[in-house]
DNA sequence: TTGTAAGCGTTATCAG
DNA sequence: CTGATAACGCTTACAA
């Protein structure tokens, strides 16, 4: 691998020069050198070594990427077509501006701060959920971070966001327009303060202002996975007192349907569905999901903005945060009148 | 961040000593120091600098996974599942390795041996379709690579595979049995040789055992992708002269089940459905698919383990070929005698 | 059993 | 306009 010695020597002037000429520095070079810099570089393949300058400028334009991976669970990284729809976003646009994507599951605090050490990482983007300490250990050091789908009340913190209450707000009211009164919620574990906990609060909402009670019994929270909503499917369908669910992810309303189907209950004939993300298996249930739609990509390709421009020293907002809609199919029917 | 220097200042050592003990080369040093040093590393919280490593060592410790992007397609990155059960396996195998991941989608081989240089990454890793040119390039330098899915017939090539004709064959007699005669095979662009022409040939295989012949208007090439396949469904609902489909992906079968819903054709009752990969969706269809299964996550883990087998210099096999096997789930039906 | 010193490729400071 | 020189943190002969 030519070094910028090498062409240094090739050229006929000092290391210095060429490093000046690589960085557009070329205000206090002759015109004539740096073309012949220039050439050199092409014809001799030049590529810097990032390693180096990551030694000596302590920068190393690698950006981490970090999921959170709970010790019992198992591979179960990014599987879901949500996290990889987002990683594409998020590495559309680190190519874009010159960085490097670096991924990794982390476990505990140590993992991550070592991490981040080791590699002089410039940026961090965290996605899933962290328990509070890692925020906590993240604003102790230097290095910029943003949150994705995170619920943190603290302004210094980046984060990226959905309007997830009004999606909750959104998906329930459609279904009570639609003349349902008893409606489900399903949905993973509702956490303190969470993507969860506001989409219900949305639910919740929509529910009051139309006079419906909120009822313990029609709240089930569920480990996110096809055989657990399609087993919570078949589960439901031997209840007979409700009509719709609001299910917060749309593999758990489309393993939700398909556990119906398999027992035989129709949708939205009998029971009407509202999903939430619009993955691309929105389209591919049958009947196709209605769900609250976000635009993953283009959140993905925000936090990197977003945590660019933060490290460069600018003040983005804080927060931002993305609009949700209702993405109309055919999982919802009006209530039959019974 | 403390550094060798510093813990050895600490101890009163020298950073040699220091060194020889991170890397357990503690035969030549006197237990009282060894611990010593090591309480220091933790005190101090050292973490090896990575950068500095690389550069001393030429090695990164980083494998790189590279897509391609042909220049055309928008940020159409592992949007699937598939390209994301992939990396789940590989991300875990490298994690427990002690190896670190660079994500990055590649549209020229430049760009791609840029990279290389840049990083001095110790293997690569390539998914999905790759001119041939860029093996080639590959050949040409030292870095260690591995492909998944391809076929490339030079035994010096690392490479992941699967049973892709077993399975086209499977898939294939399995509509055979059940009385189906008139099976059309949808794929994406068959290329000169790959998984999809080795499934095409499993299909081939399958017609002629049952003395049936292969017919040019059985053939449907057409890119994978949710709106396209879906259209394609409504497309062949209007021809009524088949009546089965063996598709060579989950995505491609699912998308075909629903455009044939919307059309108003009954799956499997009267047209039987056959995918190919077994994702997650495969469960959510209504027919469950019929399809054939593969280990995505296994195969990625076992390609890190051949890729590091080979940069320690160790002889891999060059090839391994994961098995398929029939996943029978709803989709296909009898023929019902017309 | 431990230490010295050189060097990996790059950048930055300062001097010519 | 251009060039020495030191430094980044680490490894590895080689010395002691």
């Amino acid at each position: 691998m030519a070094t910028i010695k090498d062409i240094a020597r090739a050229v006929g002037v000092s290391p210095t020069t060429v490093s000046n000429v690589i960085h557009g520095n070329t205000g206090r070079v002759s015109m004539n050198t740096v073309r012949r810099i220039n050439e050199a570089i092409k014809t001799m393949r030049y590529v810097p070594n990032m390693s180096a300058r990551a030694l000596v400028s302590s920068s190393s334009r690698i950006i981490g990427v970090i999921n959170h991976l709970v010790p019992m669970e198992s591979g179960g990284f990014f599987q879901d077509p949500f996290h990889g729809a987002l990683l594409a976003g998020i590495e559309t646009a680190l190519h874009k501006r010159n960085y490097y994507l670096m991924v990794r599951t982390i476990r505990t605090i140590p993992e991550l701060l070592s991490l981040l050490a080791s590699w002089n990482l410039d940026g961090l983007i965290l996605t899933g959920i962290f328990p509070h300490e890692f925020y906590q250990s993240l604003l102790e050091q230097p290095c910029p971070f943003l949150l994705i789908d995170s619920y943190i009340d603290n302004p210094k913190v980046l984060q990226v966001r959905l309007q997830d209450r009004e999606g909750g707000y959104l998906a329930t009211r459609h279904l009570l327009e639609a003349g349902h009164r008893d409606i489900l919620f399903c949905s993973p574990k509702i956490f303190e303060r969470g993507v969860v906990s506001e989409r219900f609060e949305g639910y919740r909402a929509a529910l009051d202002e139309f006079k419906v009670p909120v009822r313990a019994e029609y709240i089930y929270e569920r480990e996110i996975g096809i055989p657990t909503a399609t087993a919570l499917g078949r589960e439901l369908a031997k209840r007979g007192d409700f009509t719709a669910i609001f299910a917060t992810a749309d593999i758990l309303a489309a393993g939700l349907i398909s556990g119906l189907h398999d027992a035989g209950r129709r949708v939205p004939d009998e029971i009407s569905i509202v999903g939430f993300d619009d993955l691309n298996i929105a389209q591919l249930t049958s009947p196709h999901l209605t769900t609250v739609h976000q635009d993953v990509v283009e959140k993905g390709m925000t936090a990197v903005d977003m945590l660019l421009s933060a490290m460069k020293g600018g003040t983005p907002p804080d927060i931002v945060t993305f609009p949700v809609s209702l993405m109309k199919r055919q999982s919802v029917a009006r209530r039959s009148p019974s």
